[in-house]
DNA sequence: CTATGACTTCGAGTGCGCTCTAAGTCAAGC
DNA sequence: GCTTGACTTAGAGCGCACTCGAAGTCATAG
């Protein structure tokens, strides 16, 4: 009665390739994807949330292998809750370090463009007013700070 | 007179290894590093400064061969400002989206953990108050969304 | 003078996360 | 019955960004 539905379709609704299903599933992040008569995957909507899961946490740049170890841990049941909801947090808070760090490298890049920018409307303007032998005098100076 | 170091030492300084160093010299990204007459590299405080440069478009994700790119528009000297502000400046959007969606993943992420504690206070709960037989039973309807 | 150790080059190796190939099975449409 | 095409497996291959090893050079300390 619940709809299932092949690896194919999985694939589609999930945006993983079937290759990667495939995959996730042999090196233990999907352990127990049910089977039709002849062999072929069966994926429930609980297995395409779960790859969904799986997918928070990869873009989250959780590394495969701790993603294997806490889908080791819910195989063991509820006794490894706090475990889980102690890697969780563990991960959300090397994430929210993440989020910090790119907040400043923003930053940073910000200057460097708004640096680039400036530069671009100094060249601009020396080859308006002077033409194109003060054009060529520009290029040295500041070409040495090309950082 | 401008003071150098060895590559030992811009390691140091700039957190990379010497071998990342010498890597991305050979790859093009550090053309001209100046060398003493026994042929050792001298990094010079520019050098220094745009080898933290590199790392923050390498944090900021920017892949190698795009570098290697910029850098070579850098070459070309003046003439190609306008390409390399451009190029920082799509850097920057593509940042921008990666960093909104980690928010949104953040989001996510809270909420699975709330899960997660919400379940174990469940379970904590149901085994002071009915004793270790009530365990066993909450130990099965939960445990089919585990996701 | 010798020994230490930081440096040099070139090329091979590593770890990660897929990604693809080859050879074969099976179900559904014509 | 035949073809098409989605599926199956095991295992190899790939792209990225380093990372390391081997063999040799050289400068400084003892």
């Amino acid at each position: 009665m619940t709809p299932t539905c092949s690896i194919g379709e999985a694939a589609k609704a999930t945006g993983m390739t079937t290759h990667t299903l495939r995959y996730y599933e042999r090196i233990g992040l999907m352990p127990s994807i049910d089977r039709e008569a002849a062999g072929r995957r069966r994926y429930s909507q609980s297995d395409l949330d779960f790859v969904g899961f799986l997918a928070l946490l990869r873009k989250t740049g959780m590394p495969i292998r701790e993603m294997v170890e806490f889908v080791r841990l819910m195989q063991q049941g509820d006794g490894s809750v706090a475990d889980r909801a102690t890697m969780l947090e563990r991960h959300r808070s090397q994430l929210l370090v993440e989020m910090d760090e790119l907040g400043r490298f923003m930053a940073a890049l910000d200057a460097k463009i708004a640096f680039y920018r400036g530069r671009e409307r100094e060249l601009r303007h020396a080859s308006e007013s002077a033409g194109v032998e003060a054009e060529a005098r520009t290029s040295d100076a500041p070409a040495t700070t090309p950082v």
